[in-house]
DNA sequence: CGCTCCCGCCAATTC
DNA sequence: GAATTGGCGGGAGCG
C-alpha cells in the first residue's frame, strides 16, 4: 500500500528524525486537538464532515468517531447529511448534567463500579449484580416496535460515550479502569471478544477525552493498571450537596502539597475556569491554522502526508523531544510566526507528566490561564525540566 | 510480550 | 442504488 512516503518525497520538510510513522501521530486525541482547534474558534458555526476531513488530513471514517463522540457530549449537534452544528464547550455542563439526570432514575444500580476504591482489589465485581438491562433506553419498548436488532443504535459510539460518562459522574469510584468500565457496560455477558471491541472502544473515547482534559490517564492507586479519572465537573444535585463538599481526604495521593485554592473538582464553577483555559489554550497555539496547496487534494491523505502544519504529539511522553527544544524546525517556523505557541503546546496535555504531578500540572494551567501572551515559553520549558528532573 | 488502538472492510442507513 | 454512517476486530506500534 502507500505507506509513509519513506521513499520519493523529500523527507526536508519531516523534522522528525529518519522513518517517520508515528502511531501516535495519528491518535484520536491528536486528531481531536486539531478538530478542536480547527473549530473552536469566533466565528464557526457550521462544520461539514468533507471540509473536516481534508483540512484534517484524514479519512472520513475518522471524522465520524470524533463527531460522534464530541456531540455526545453536546460541543457539536447534528444538522444535516454531513452538516453539523457547533455548540462548543459551554455546552458540555449541560450535557453533563442530563446525563447525570438520566444516570439517576434510569439506572440506580450502575451507582458504583468501585474497583478497589479503597481496598477491593481482588475481584473486581461491580455493584450491578445481575441488573442485565443496564442499557439505557429510558422506556423499553411497549409498541410492537421490534426492537429487532435496533442493536445498531444501542451499540453506537455516542450511547458508549454517555454511559462511559455516566460511571464517572454517578459513581463512588473515582478512577476506573477500562477493564471495569467495559464489563459494567456490558451488563452482563462475559464474552471475551464482545469485552475486547468494547475495550477499544473506551480507548478510543478515552483518549479523546483526554485531550479535551476531561479526563486524565493514571495509574490505579493500588491496582497499578492504568486507569482513568474524570476531570470535568461532577455536575452534583444541589440537594445534598451540602455534606458532599469535602470527598476530599481520599487517599493520601497527592493530595498534600500546596495546591491551595482550586482543587476544588466538583464546583461546577470550577469547571467553567478550566472551560476557559482549555478554550484558551485552545486559540492560542495556531492563530493560523491555514493550509496552502489546498487545492483540491482529493482523497488520498497518504499523499504530501501534510507533515507540515498540524505537527506536534501532545501526547509524546518523556521519549520524544520536547517540540519546542528541537531547532531543526527552523524552517517552517519562519513562515508564520505568531505560533511560537507551538513551542510550548505540547506541554499543556502530557499525561504522563500529569499522572505524577497532577497539582503542578493544574499549577501550570493557571498560570498559563494568566500568560495571556505568551513568549514566555522558556519559562514553560524550564518547568517541563524541571518536572522531567522530578521524574 | 501485553497493552494500545489505528485502519479500513463492509454492513446498516439515509439520501 | 449511490452515498453516508459507523460497527467491528485484525493486527501493528510501542513500551
Amino acid at each position: 500500500h502507500e505507506f509513509p512516503s519513506m521513499a520519493s518525497l523529500n523527507d526536508s520538510e519531516t523534522k522528525n528524525p529518519p522513518s517517520s510513522y508515528s502511531r501516535k501521530e495519528k491518535s484520536l486525541g491528536v486528531l481531536c486537538s486539531n478538530f478542536l482547534r480547527l473549530y473552536n474558534r469566533e466565528g464557526v458555526e457550521s462544520i461539514g464532515l468533507d471540509n473536516a476531513a481534508n483540512q484534517l488530513g484524514v479519512e472520513r471514517r475518522r471524522i465520524y468517531d470524533i463527531v460522534n463522540i464530541l456531540e455526545s457530549v453536546g460541543v457539536l449537534t447534528k444538522r444535516a447529511k454531513n452538516q453539523y452544528t457547533w455548540k462548543g464547550f459551554s455546552a458540555i455542563p449541560h450535557a453533563l448534567e442530563e446525563l447525570r439526570k438520566q444516570a439517576i432514575n434510569e439506572t440506580p444500580k450502575v451507582s458504583q463500579v468501585c474497583s478497589s476504591g479503597t481496598d477491593v482489589n481482588r475481584n473486581d465485581y461491580l455493584g450491578l449484580s445481575n441488573s442485565n438491562n443496564s442499557y439505557t433506553e429510558t422506556h423499553s419498548q411497549s409498541s410492537g416496535s421490534s426492537n429487532i436488532e435496533n442493536n445498531r443504535k444501542e451499540k453506537s459510539l455516542g450511547l458508549l460515550t454517555q454511559n462511559f460518562i455516566k460511571l464517572f459522574i454517578s459513581s463512588k469510584a473515582e478512577v476506573i479502569s477500562l477493564e471495569t468500565a467495559a464489563t459494567a457496560l456490558l451488563g452482563d455477558v462475559h464474552d471475551p471478544t464482545a469485552m475486547r471491541t468494547k475495550v477499544r472502544r473506551l480507548y478510543d473515547i478515552a483518549n479523546v477525552f483526554s485531550s479535551m482534559n476531561l479526563l486524565e490517564k493514571m495509574r490505579h492507586p493500588e491496582s497499578g493498571k492504568p486507569s482513568f479519572r474524570w476531570l470535568g465537573p461532577k455536575t452534583k444535585s444541589p440537594t445534598l450537596d451540602a455534606n458532599k463538599l469535602k470527598r476530599r481526604a481520599f487517599g493520601t495521593d497527592l493530595t498534600n502539597h500546596d495546591n491551595s485554592k482550586s482543587k476544588q473538582i466538583d464546583s461546577v464553577s470550577d469547571w467553567s475556569s478550566k472551560d476557559v483555559t482549555v478554550a484558551m489554550l485552545n486559540n492560542i497555539d495556531h492563530v493560523k491554522v491555514e493550509y496552502n496547496e489546498n487545492v483540491t487534494t482529493k482523497q488520498q491523505p497518504s499523499t504530501s502526508r501534510n507533515s507540515k502544519e498540524f505537527v506536534f504529539g501532545p501526547f509524546t511522553p518523556a521519549t520524544t523531544q520536547k517540540v519546542g527544544i528541537s531547532g531543526n524546525k527552523k524552517l517552517k517556523q519562519a513562515q508564520d510566526w505568531e505560533n511560537l505557541a507551538d513551542t510550548f503546546r505540547p506541554q499543556y496535555c502530557n499525561k504522563d507528566l500529569g499522572d505524577l504531578f497532577g497539582h503542578y500540572v493544574e499549577a501550570w494551567k493557571s498560570w498559563c490561564g494568566e500568560a495571556e501572551e505568551k513568549k514566555q515559553a522558556p519559562k514553560v520549558i524550564a518547568l517541563s525540566r524541571y518536572l522531567h528532573a522530578k521524574t
